[in-house]
DNA sequence: TCAACATTCTATCGTTCATTAGAACATTAG
DNA sequence: CTAATGTTCTAATGAACGATAGAATGTTGA
């Protein structure tokens, strides 16, 4: 293989080229700004107003897009018209939207049956739901009697005790991936409390061995209410 | 105009996810990741090595491919070969990088820098080589890397990557016609081939557009040694 | 079990970029 | 000319991102 310098000299340039066309379209609002000079030219003001953008937003996008050759420019008096620079970059723009409705498609449909086989089969560890949270896409719950949510509990856990949860106190958005727990490994609220939330369509899990757990390796436990 | 805030909200929404396509090729490395890719299934230590990355940023720069759906995974072992997720994939960076030849006069330059003459290199169209091959009266080489000719290469062609052409491991007779070809119109193997087969007194010519030019139109594409 | 290898994850650093304010530049109307 | 309008330029800020080091994970073979 080449690890000839010239080479890899020339390829970089190559890509950083094909990259400018990438980097104009890396952004919701320019592709927004694609579609709508697609349809007619355009003014900023006029764009500025269907994207819902400040005039001063609009005019740094459109330079951009200039700046990569995907549009131009025509001045009347007064006011700059824009324009895309030819029907390939309609096209262009056509299928990259087209692949994103397929691609993305596929990437929530397998994210999906990835997360939901996995569930079915082992609930989650204690480091594993710590790094969740970190990342903060996941709501604990912990499902014991309020007293006992008081005496000691995960930090950040909400108390929703099974009670509340089959009277339907307990609603957050279905986007929400929900991790429930209890007192421990022989302990059934959690595993009562997952099936109703999947039922009622959340993805669900519970805590692998509860409260104890998630002491295991030390980790903080909050104290009240 | 609709100053509807729902609009609003459903067409950031909508046009967020078509970015996400569009941020997965705004970088460089990403597309020359994309188009080795589209040449065959790669391993992640492999394709680092040929875009002489390390293989820490190859891997996050392949993570952020996957999340958009561009590209899939496969685990053997302990290796995860990487490879474009559809066919609609390999066109679309096909049609950026077109774009980006017809839109930026900068490549136009760039190429010319480093490719100079290239076309006193008399490409043969695909067509043209099928009627020549069919007649029997040139030989065509392969001058890319080994894997790739396996992945899929023009049925009759050998395989001489351009190392072994230097070594002068290939060594026809001298009345013998040529034809090298590589991976597409930004391919600089097939021009070195044939300015070194020149040197020796071949007449050597080179394919327009590599393998990507003989695919389309539907040519056949064999597998294997 | 260990060791070796391939890959990914986590955290940090430095850079780039989108956003946006303020000033500047054109153009036209009066 | 001045004022009004439309657009761009310059600069500053904050968020996102690429690069990359170090630790962790997973897999294979001894």
């Amino acid at each position: 293989m080449p690890a000839d310098p010239v080479h890899r000299r020339f390829k970089d340039a190559l890509y950083a080229q094909f990259a400018r066309i990438g980097h104009a379209v890396s952004t919701p609002k320019r592709i927004e700004l694609l579609d709508l000079l697609g349809q007619a030219e355009r003014t900023v003001a006029d764009v500025a107003h269907q994207t819902a953008m400040p005039i001063k937003n609009t005019s740094a996008h459109l330079r951009v897009l200039r700046a990569s050759g995907l549009v131009e420019t025509r001045k009347d008096g007064p006011r700059v018209f824009y324009r895309l620079a030819d029907a390939q970059v309609h096209e262009f723009v056509r299928q990259l939207q087209a692949l994103a409705h397929t691609r993305l498609a596929d990437v929530e449909r397998v994210t999906q049956l990835y997360l939901d086989g996995r569930d079915e089969l082992e609930p989650v560890t204690a480091r594993e739901l710590e790094r969740r949270m970190r990342a903060g896409d996941v709501t604990v719950i912990d499902v014991r009697p309020r007293e006992e949510y008081e005496a000691g509990h995960i930090p950040g856990a909400l108390s929703v005790p099974v009670e509340q949860l089959k009277r339907r106190r307990f609603a957050p958005p279905l986007s929400r991936q929900l991790v429930a727990y209890c007192r421990g490994r022989y302990c059934v609220y959690a595993v009562e409390a997952v099936r109703l939330l999947r039922k009622r369509g959340y993805r669900a899990r519970r805590l692998v061995d509860g409260l104890p757990g998630w002491r295991q390796g030390g980790r903080h436990v909050a104290v009240g209410a």
